[in-house]
DNA sequence: ATTGATGTAACCATTGACATTACACCGAAA
DNA sequence: TTTCGGTGTAATGTCAATGGTTACATCAAT
């Protein structure tokens, strides 16, 4: 399946707050309607990207900041904040192979080598872009 | 959301064909034994690698041949046979972002330009490992 | 105190994954 | 030519995750 759009969603949120915090009070509403979906939407992925220490949220009066300089939160951080597999795993294994297999018994060891390593492939490329690099591609 | 085990499962099948077919008649049950799963579901994998032209299957007598020699079968072959998504896109996109907004006109595509070079650099990791690879390193 | 916002809980609808039963069809071999 | 074992596929079911929505307690500032 494919990968939750949650991620686009919590870049599209960073983008907002990076971009706007000078002009608006920037609430969940605000972004919510930038995205186009729901304020409640927004506020859970706030509050993933809060946990992970990339944006203060102020409750009551409202408003958001991000904790960290654009060039410092790479898309990366994004993802991590918001999907998070079990085992960080990003592909699925079948989970009752026969032991008393040959090919059963290895397989899960062998196939899960050459998994790991395109995820981390995928996920230093992630690495490599920044909220900046995204910003100054934007058309102003 | 992780990536399917159909994945894992269609790589699991294949080395099964190449294993044991000189040894045994390769059946859905027979496979599914191995994997620890239903022969339906075996079946349907071995339909798409099948139409991916990696194996073949005799109707009626039942036994399965693959028609590549495993040097030549890539995990990225299988990956595609079995995982495709809606515009072969490993990354999904919110769809309704705020045309009358300067971020949310801009974002999708500034940001899936990164999405797509992410997912290119998994397929290539992919790609560089056969099925042969696997082979090699499960203990015999 | 009132106001506007956040943080959550509680639902709901939809979708995809995986499993399972059932059965029509096929091909070889008795 | 009937039987037998296997494939192809439809129909159903369960389960989990996604995305959406309403509701409401809580909070901070005016």
């Amino acid at each position: 399946m494919q990968i939750s759009s949650r991620f686009s969603v919590a870049v599209h949120t960073l983008l907002c707050v990076v971009v706007f915090k000078e002009s608006y009070k920037v609430t969940s509403e605000f972004i919510a309607g930038s995205v186009g979906t729901n304020p409640v939407i927004i506020r859970k992925i706030m509050g993933q990207l809060k946990k992970a220490g990339l944006i203060e949220v102020m409750a009551g009066t409202g408003g958001t900041n991000h904790l960290k300089k654009p060039e410092d939160i790479s898309l990366l951080d994004i993802y991590r904040a918001v999907d998070l597999f079990e085992d960080d795993q990003l592909f699925g294994f079948h989970d009752q192979p026969n032991p008393d297999c040959p090919v059963g018994k290895n397989i899960h060891t062998v196939l899960n080598h050459h998994m790991v390593e395109a995820q981390q492939t995928l996920e230093q490329k992630l690495s490599n872009v920044t909220l900046a690099n995204i910003l100054e591609a934007l058309p102003k």
